[in-house]
RNA sequence: GGGUAGGUUGCAGAGCGGCCAAAUGCAUCAGACUGUAAAUCUGACGACUAAUGUCUUCGGAGGUUCGAAUCCUUCCCUACCCA
């Protein structure tokens, strides 16, 4: 195999990252792998329990996708075992346990997710029970015994849930010391995560110096912003911008997000060029531009990420009917009906426009239901169904009718 | 095992026998203004009801009371202190 220049893939790794922990070590494994022709492995814990990719999942991936471009080896790591006992990050609830059948499920969509990103054919893909379900008590106790409850601790998050007196589980004490045996069972080289995962990688490299390993190098990348613009992406916290999203939601997400996001959302979930972002940034500097209109080239950068420059383009399109020229789209859903007449509030919630009598009552009060462009205010109306009508709830909901004939 | 403080509607957090579907803040939704940005303003924010109102909800189960989120019993759960 033949590697570009240490220094030269140094260089491109390097963009984006938070911290490389340590920078020498890398370069030095680099010029290794150029000079043996033998690439490094690069580990990526995934964990399984929640399928859903998000473009904040995609920084990493992108990352994982550069090393695998630059040759080295892309290693997925499945965390189903860590899952099978149950996922440790939310506060309060504790999840329900997965089955085996289920983290297999997740994994499998997982990857065809990643596979948006990754070249998966040439991915190795994990699962981390694979070894750590054979590992016995006795076993346990010799990698305990290497670390100190201090040291597991001193991370942030339980640092700060000891100060605000939330639970810490005994089990979620050991979720670093199993991500890190993960990197000891594959020999990694280099592991990648998020600022958040920092503490669990650095684990990683601890067990494989006290189990007389090479130490892998440690790459943090910045967390993103969820659309609010201030959580971190989550699809819990519903500011996620899922790469399975529809081109529309992944366009109109975009389009929410703060102007302060932009350039960031540029570095870190697209592919343009040194040259392109030093643009863009000259240009979300100069106030004479709206930012609006960088957005919306990050949304159509984004589109085409996920499907292809043509639907981008279609996207943009449809966005500009509704929200600019404020028309109706072309594509909305449908219902079919064959009554004659119907209580409005009914015909909202049975359509699924609105989820209860009561948000239908509220939002035809508040103005916020019109039937071809004419509002709607009285909750008690009832409406003569033609066929082609079209409602139109809140900014961007909508629905056609198609009458049937009754025969 | 002992002690203390707690468990309230998405989150945080008031309420501590009737005026409580439950303050306030955040989040959310809608409207106005916009660039589906920010900021701001207005309104809504358990369900059903045209409306008056009715029903379900304050960890679970019982009980006291005309009346309970509020008092009692018991169970479950959490944090902190002591062992």
């Amino acid at each position: 195999m033949n590697f570009a220049p240490a220094k030269e893939q140094f260089d491109l790794v390097k963009r984006g990252t938070v911290e490389i922990i340590p920078e020498e070590e890398l370069f030095r494994k680099l010029e290794v792998s150029v000079k043996s022709g033998k690439p490094l492995n690069i580990k990526l814990g995934c964990d399984p329990s929640r399928p859903d990719l998000h473009i904040g999942h995609a920084v990493v991936l992108n990352k994982l996708r550069q090393f695998q471009e630059l040759g080295h080896n892309a290693i997925l790591i499945v965390g189903d075992y860590t899952a099978m006992i149950g996922d440790p990050s939310g506060k309060k609830k504790t999840r329900p346990q997965l089955t085996f059948e289920e983290t297999r499920e997740f994994g499998k969509s997982y990857f065809e997710q990643a596979g948006k990103i990754l070249d998966i054919s040439k991915t190795r893909i994990l699962y981390n029970s694979e070894w750590l379900a054979g590992i016995t008590l006795k076993d346990l106790i010799g990698i305990l015994s290497k670390f100190t409850v201090q040291r597991i601790l001193e991370r942030d998050d339980f640092t700060n849930r000891l100060k605000e007196q939330t639970e810490i589980s005994l089990h979620e004490i050991l979720y670093p010391i199993m991500q890190g045996y993960d990197s000891f069972a594959i020999d990694a080289d280099v592991e990648l995560g998020g600022t958040d995962q920092k503490f669990n990688n650095l684990v990683g490299r601890d067990m494989q110096k006290r189990f007389g390993k090479d130490q892998q190098v440690v790459i943090t990348m910045p967390l993103l912003e969820g659309t609010d613009g201030s959580e971190k992406m989550s699809k819990s916290l519903d500011n996620a911008i899922g790469i399975s999203d529809l081109p529309k939601d992944i366009f109109g997400k975009t389009m929410s997000i703060p102007d302060t996001l932009i350039y960031k959302y540029f570095v870190l979930c697209t592919n343009v060029s040194a040259e392109e972002l030093k643009d863009i940034k000259l240009t979300l500097e100069d106030e004479n531009n709206n930012p609006r209109d960088m957005k919306r080239k990050l949304g159509v950068e984004l589109v085409k990420m996920y499907y292809d420059e043509e639907t981008a383009l279609r996207t943009i399109e449809e966005f500009d009917t509704i929200f600019i020229k404020k028309e109706i789209p072309d594509d909305i859903p449908e219902l079919e009906m064959t009554e004659n007449s119907v209580r409005l509030i009914d015909l909202l919630t049975n359509s699924g426009l609105t989820d209860t009598k009561s948000n239908a009552r509220r939002l035809i009060e508040q103005g916020a239901v019109n039937v071809n462009g004419t509002k709607l205010t009285d909750i008690n109306q009832i409406m003569e169904i033609q066929h082609g009508m079209i409602f139109k709830v809140g900014k961007r909901k909508f629905l056609k009718i198609i009458k049937q004939q009754t025969n």
